[in-house]
DNA sequence: ACAAATCGTAAGCGATAACTTACGGTAAGT
DNA sequence: ACTTACCGTAAGTTATCGCTTACGATTTGT
């Protein structure tokens, strides 16, 4: 229902650079700005779009603000994907089988 | 390599609509375009977009041109995504062990 | 209590993206 | 040969997006 947010999320560089920060866990604001090329106002509003779209927890932790990788929502995404390559598969198999018919006649 | 393309590719609702009309095989640009709320210049924009991305196959038939989706380039976002699922899976368990852990003491 | 640190939000700006209309080019039908 | 159908490209416009600077709020440390 929701994949549409989270691809639209991930379809940015800066964004995708900050999930690749949080594959080996849990980050604060800092630490995931940290050498990247943009202000950490920009990282913040990232962060604020991957977590709309899903992609993201948020739990507060004193003064700092941890963010995570919601399986969840990057699970959404997956299943959409696969249902895509599903039915390209499917389609392409069919083609191939028309058209080997066609050429044998 | 190039999912980057693919993924931004998808991010387009109008274009998303349009991979989601060849799930079922080929179609011409005419079929495609068919009750779209969107010029037919526009749909040939978008599928310039997806066959850049790797998306999608064109195979020029007399008159028409054929587009059909390339399975391929959905796999190569799949297993980016797959990459991903495995490492924020992995780090949602070690999160949880770690809370286990601190509570227990 | 005061100062420093961490983070989100508001306002504004420049670039990009999606769309339109107009046009050209090639293949099929008469 | 001429017309019609199918499709891509060019030019221009409008809206959205990503970014920066400036500011406010909350929490930690002294």
């Amino acid at each position: 229902m929701s994949y549409e947010y989270a691809i639209a999320a991930l379809a940015d560089p800066t964004r995708r650079a900050i999930i690749d920060r949080l594959r080996s866990g849990a980050l604060p604001v800092g630490a995931i700005h940290d050498g990247m090329p943009v202000s950490r106002p920009a990282v913040s509003q990232h962060l604020r779009v991957l977590s709309d779209a899903g992609l993201l927890t948020v739990t507060p932790c004193g003064n700092r603000r941890l963010y995570a990788i919601a399986p969840e929502g990057v699970d959404n995404l997956r299943r959409y994907l696969d249902s895509l390559w599903d039915d390209a598969l499917a389609a392409f198999a069919r083609a191939a089988e028309e058209q080997a018919k066609g050429n044998s006649k």
